[in-house]
DNA sequence: AAAAATATTGCCAAGTTTTGCAAAGTAACA
DNA sequence: TGTTACTTTGCAAAACTTGGCAATATTTTT
């Protein structure tokens, strides 16, 4: 392997990832930990990437602006993300759709898993799935920017060409009354076609959703799914949760 | 075996490959490193390949990435940008495709348009135009991490069902050999089609893209376009584009 | 929550291998 | 014999690996 292949390799790999590591460079060219430091180093040097500690960062400045619902109960979120990425396993193809929840649950796959193959209708964690997926399908459609995602007919459209063995699915509310609820139609019909397209659905909901509810309410669920939540239910909606094909796992 | 054999076996090799090791080539070729060395010396100097430390690479198989493409040339790109932001009038609709020159366009019509009607498979382009745009439709389909844009035969299907009034389209590169070309299938057939689902499609080709010849030529041009350069076309491109339906304007 | 144990990483200094370069040597051929 | 093409040789420079150690993260234990 000559050095300049091994550059073209390295800027290749950060190109498509915000970020490699040394460790995984190593395997991936066959040289020495030392070597490809010294390799990123030199690139650093001419501005081709960032020199990080343990690997090699973008230059580029791709930083989508956070919605402040990624900060609202962050633990909770990302207890849950570990728990799906955990029992997703490599390889495996899933649906997500956009939100906070699903976006914590994106950066717990995008560390732990490979070669997923992913459809997606949220910019955000499509680009942050880069190094865990073999493939990423964006979903068409309009685009909606305060949520960085497409939605629409489009959206629903293209969707109904793919089925997927997992869907991660946020949810709106979640209440006794009501059960799982959205803020929108539009939202409430390209989910429940998320569930259909799935073998196994998980629909995530941290605490803050707890006792919410939304305009629009989910269609009957039609098959089983797994609802994981943060923290215990309330009484009144996991009594509500009896009669439904409902699952409950405590990440 | 003769030094032309040798030199054509070498050529091969860094054209399949993005690099050769001396090394390699000695066993290939059965000759000392000594030979290989001055062979590849030789090569270089007539600019079939490049020499570097421990062997030779291709002169050029990829587009450069993303991020130097935006850097090579920008004020011509620039002027491209403003021209066709003058030309496309407020509440348009327009296509446009991933790349360095329509993103300089996009840039453009972000500052000077309103309530544009806008599609494209650019993720950056996406974004950037939203204070433009009254809707922004994302072409769905496979994502291409390199160039944040979606590729593939989902992308020309969600294409397929639109029309706009105009289509902003980069080239690869412009020759009078092969006149229009790009560095892959996809890149082409999407471009393909951008062009047959608008009514007046624009071509962009800031002066770094003449006499460089991609990979893959675009389709024989079935209705007129406009090809917006930023300074003269090289006499021998000039006079092929007499015979083509294509309008040449200079920004 | 703090502290200790463990693992990872950066950096440096040998030591080894590979490579580039130049000069001398060899073989083939007219 | 002289020319050409290639190989061989020798050496210095560059590249790569290895091992050690300190700094920094991470995990486990308390």
């Amino acid at each position: 392997m000559l050095p300049s292949e091994r550059h073209a390799i390295i800027l290749e790999e950060v190109s498509r990832q915000p970020a490699v590591s040394i460790r995984s460079l190593t395997e991936r060219l066959g040289v020495s930990r030392e070597t490809v430091r010294k390799d990123i180093e030199q690139l650093a040097q001419e501005n081709k990437l960032n020199q990080v500690r343990g690997g090699a960062t973008s230059v580029r400045t791709h930083e989508p602006p956070m919605a402040d619902r990624t900060q609202t109960n962050r633990e909770g979120k990302e207890r849950i993300g570990a728990y799906v990425a955990s029992t997703i396993p490599d390889g495996a193809s899933v649906i997500i759709d956009n939100g906070s929840t699903t976006l914590a649950a994106a950066h717990a796959l995008a560390a732990a898993r490979r070669d997923l193959v992913i459809y997606t209708n949220d910019l955000t964690i499509a680009s942050i799935l880069e190094p865990a997926a073999a493939t990423v399908t964006l979903l068409g459609g309009r685009l909606d920017f305060s949520e960085n995602a497409t939605m629409g007919l489009d959206t629903l459209d293209h969707l109904s060409r793919y089925n997927a063995e997992y869907a991660l699915i946020g949810v709106g509310g979640i209440s006794a009354r009501a059960l799982f609820t959205y803020f929108s139609l539009e939202g409430a019909n390209l989910r429940n076609m998320m569930i259909e397209r799935s073998q196994r659905p998980f629909l995530l909901a941290d605490s803050s959703k707890f006792n919410v509810v939304g305009q629009v309410a989910m269609k009957p669920l039609s098959m089983d799914v797994t609802l994981v939540v943060d923290s215990e239910l309330p009484k009144g909606i996991s009594e509500t949760l009896r009669n439904q094909p409902v699952k409950v796992v405590r990440a």
